[in-house]
DNA sequence: TGTACATCAGTGAACGCGCGTTCACTGATGTAC
DNA sequence: TGTACATCAGTGAACGCGCGTTCACTGATGTAC
């Protein structure tokens, strides 16, 4: 069968580097979006060349171009997931200060990274699916772990009486659209034009907090 | 001076199509973009070919590529402009019908047009403005009147006391951001998974309307 | 322990392709006199 | 009205380039006996 050849060749990989240049390869295209800010910088033969390897090279690991850009972002939604529990497990248990947390993690990392931030949700590294490696599988739930963590910080809030909200679940969608387009626009373009306590008034807005925010 | 030269330039462009292949060349562009979903496909030789002439000839019209690209972006915020100034004109004096219709028109041009709207906003058909023909100021303003109206009908809202917008403002920011979330989200994949009133969730908050919403 | 051999990661050269851009051109449209 | 000429829109051929991908290869790493 297949199988007994496929695990033997992937326990021959940790030979020599084996799956090292996999992530070496993904390293380098990160480092390359970030520069360029263009996810059409990101050629099979641009990233090679950044990795220090020859173009060939990357066949070993990728079946084919849009294969790293799926590597890529899903190590940025893996960032973005740890930001998110780095935040909620540094926030402690009040509900209130933990989805002002969750909410500022997300909008730090877009501002922090707004190339990948771009690229992750821009959705255009995805070809026409027809002559390509992925399928509709790598696409769904990217995202997930992401939206529960902030679902459940705004659920604590309800819980506890804290928000107006009469449909958590709802709002929870409402409230993650709400980052996405500030955090989208601020990723997009060379001047973002809004207020300074946009952010603020955002949250408060759609989570339905009451009273002040502060605390 | 150079202005009698371009007038007369100008003036004799009537001979024979004249400027009519540039809006051929426009049109051909913005035809392949809502076909293909991807700006990459917008290439100058693809827009040519679309356009039924030889590639050399848009340089008649468009100094390069970006141009091209800058053009089709102007002509999709002069169709969305257009599309909100309708819903103005269509919901009457009332503010509460009007600042739902041009929410819903927002709305409703990404939802029909997700390839142009992506394109409007993603930010990645601008290249590094380095060796390009595109200006700093090409790129400013060109949302301004769409979000002008919008403001507006806010506005509308806040003085009949219709809304408890404290900063309307601040909170035509925020609205704005929350409908582009959402449009943007739409546009971006391939299956959206908010609640069916999703829409009119967001805008009840974010416009801070009192009460009921219908009607 | 020594040697012949299989495996594996990565390479260098080459391919065909579509791209943006240039150049000198063609032929129709209008103008001067 | 007729004719020579200038203008103008669009063309066809050609360029050099970077791309994704293929192929047969090299040489180091580990294994069998």
């Amino acid at each position: 069968m297949k199988t007994d050849e496929a695990t033997a060749t992937r326990a021959r990989n940790r030979r020599g580097e084996g799956g090292r240049l996999r992530d070496e390869i993904v390293e380098a295209a990160v480092e390359l979006l970030d520069e360029t800010g263009d996810e059409r910088a990101l050629t099979l033969r641009s990233i090679a060349r950044r990795a220090g390897i020859a173009a060939p090279s990357i066949y070993r690991h990728f079946p084919d171009q849009p294969a790293i850009m799926l590597a890529v972002v899903r190590s940025a939604f893996a960032e973005l997931n740890g930001a998110l529990r780095a935040a909620v497990a540094g926030a402690g248990e009040a509900p209130l200060p933990r989805i002002e947390a969750v909410c500022h993690a997300y909008l730090d990392f877009a501002r922090a990274h707004p190339q990948r931030y771009r690229t992750m949700f821009g959705g255009l590294w995805m070809p026409t699916l027809d002559d390509t490696s992925l399928t509709e599988e790598d696409l769904v739930g990217l995202g997930e772990e992401s939206f529960g963590i902030l679902a459940d910080a705004l659920g604590s809030c309800v819980a506890a009486g804290l928000s107006a909200s009469d449909d958590p679940a709802k709002d929870a969608v409402a409230l993650w659209l709400g980052l996405h387009g500030l955090a989208h626009q601020r990723a997009a373009t060379r001047v973002f034009p809004g207020p300074d306590d946009i952010d603020e008034r955002m949250i408060a807005t759609l989570a339905k907090l009451r009273g002040p925010v502060e605390g």
